[in-house]
Parts: structure tokens; sequence; C-alpha cells
DNA sequence: CTAAGGTTTCCAGTAACTGGAAGGTCAACG
DNA sequence: CGTTGACCTTCCAGTTACTGGAAACCTTAG
């Protein structure tokens, strides 16, 4: 099938299909005599496990890796959950940080009149 | 001041510095004979300033909306309120994205075995 | 045969820096 | 006075994961 063809199927753009097979993370299996991308029904369910990790926040070469495993008949799960563990860790270290932001700049928001008054604790707090 | 002192006042690295002078975020008010960047007590201030916007996660074109609030004596505090609401708001959406990504991520490990066998319901649930 | 719509490659841009090279400057030490 | 080391300058490239666009080629329908 053609690059179209498979990024519905994958839901994703065509070009980012294109820079998914340039970076050599999922290659098309073929090429037709004109120089088109021939996709295989293997390449898109590669395609799409591709996105739904990169929706996981996986990065392309987590991805790389979740891939190998993937492909690899005889991988074992602790290396995936390993992988897993690592990106749960990445979440739950941005969650504190934002969870810190939120308090306080909510509490700013809260002592700020918000008014035509040019006098703002928000303004006060970022000059310290 | 020369830079490196000026950087050492904001805690920012003086690559950051420079960058910000070039993009005309916060710039040297002077340069000396020899065209070393001159700053100012107020220019230190800025750029102090922006570092602290920065670590509220405020982007760069904010920043210097918030810059030009910070310097305008007449502003009124409700467009700096908008500004930080609108941030806040931002990180409510993050927080959600997270805390879903977070309770998926945290079930399929919960399910995986994480032994030396290939069964792994992580691989599975991405490759659907 | 032509026009529309697909495909190719290549180049540039995004956000916010960061690293490094080549070269000019300054202060101190002997 | 020379030199050494620590500054400073500009410019270029790389980072992440695409995205937009141009020029040129291919395919398919009418």
């Amino acid at each position: 099938m053609n690059i179209s063809k498979v990024a519905k199927i994958a839901q994703l753009p065509t070009k980012t299909v294109r820079y998914y097979s340039e970076i050599g993370l999922v290659a098309a299996s073929g090429r037709t005599e004109a120089g088109y991308r021939d996709y295989s029904e293997q390449d898109a369910r590669k395609l799409c496990f591709v996105r739904r990790a990169r929706e996981f926040g996986f990065s392309i070469e987590e991805c790389r890796s979740l891939l190998s495993l993937y492909e690899d008949r005889e991988r074992s799960s602790s290396e995936v959950k390993a992988l897993a563990q690592t990106r749960l860790d990445e979440i739950e270290q941005k969650q504190r940080e934002l969870q810190s932001l939120h308090t306080a700049i909510s509490h700013l928001i809260k002592n700020c009149s918000g008014d035509h008054r040019p006098d703002c604790p928000i303004i006060d707090y970022l000059e310290q």
C-alpha cells in the first residue's frame, strides 16, 4: 500500500510516516518502480504501535527500543516493564513539578485584584 | 558589569544571557570599547525576573509580555492576572493528561509479570 | 491529452537553548 | 615587557519531533 493509505490506517500524518522512514524507525518494506514507498500490513502494525507508544509519551528512541522488543519473539517482559517504569517515574516527577507550580501560581492569582490599578502581586513576586 | 557577573547574579548560564540579548529579550544597556556587553543593575533585575518567569513555565514570548508589563508603571494588574490565568489553565490541562497517562501505564505495569517470559501486557496493549 | 491529485527529495523553520571553534581582550605574574 | 590563563566576541551546528513548502515526477480519471 502507498504512504497515504498506511498513514490513514496508523492515524498518522504522511509527513510523519515519511519522517519515521527517514530516521529508520519504521521504513517501508519496499519501493515501487517509480520510487514510491510500498508498505506492508506488518509496517502498518508497527506504525500503529509507534503512534500509541508516542501517545504514552515515549520518546522516539524509547519507541525504537520498544519496537525491537515488540519484534523480538524471545523478549522477556522485564525489559519492557523497566522501560514503562522509567516512563512512569518521569510522569510522577512531572506531576510533582506541576503541582508545586499550580500551588504557587494559583496563590498569586488569588491575591491579585486584577483591576485597572498597577499593583500586582504576581509582578511583585517575579521581581524579588 | 560584564556578562559573567550579571549571569551569576541572575543565576543563569552566560550562554543563556547572550541568547536573551540576541533575541532582544534583555539586551545589555551598553558595550565597552572592546565590544564587551555591559550590564546595569536594572538589566540584572530583568534577567532575574525572566529566570523566575521561565521557572514558572512562561514561554519566552510570554516573558516578553510580562517584562513589558513589569516595565510599565501604568500597567493594570488585570493584564498580568490574565497571563497568569492562561498559564494556570495550561498547567491544569497538562495535569489531566498526565493523570490519565499515569493511570493507564501503572495499570499496565501492575499486570506485567516482568520476568524472563515473552508475555507482556504492555506490548500487547501497544500492539492492538 | 490534460488536469487533479498523489508521490519524491530537499531545505527551512519551530522552542529555547547548548556546545564548540576561532579569534580578540584583560589582568596578573615574573 | 612578555606571556599565560581566563575572560569576551561572533558564528555555526546540534538538540526533539516533527511541519510547511517548493520543484519535479507519477498516476489516474475524464
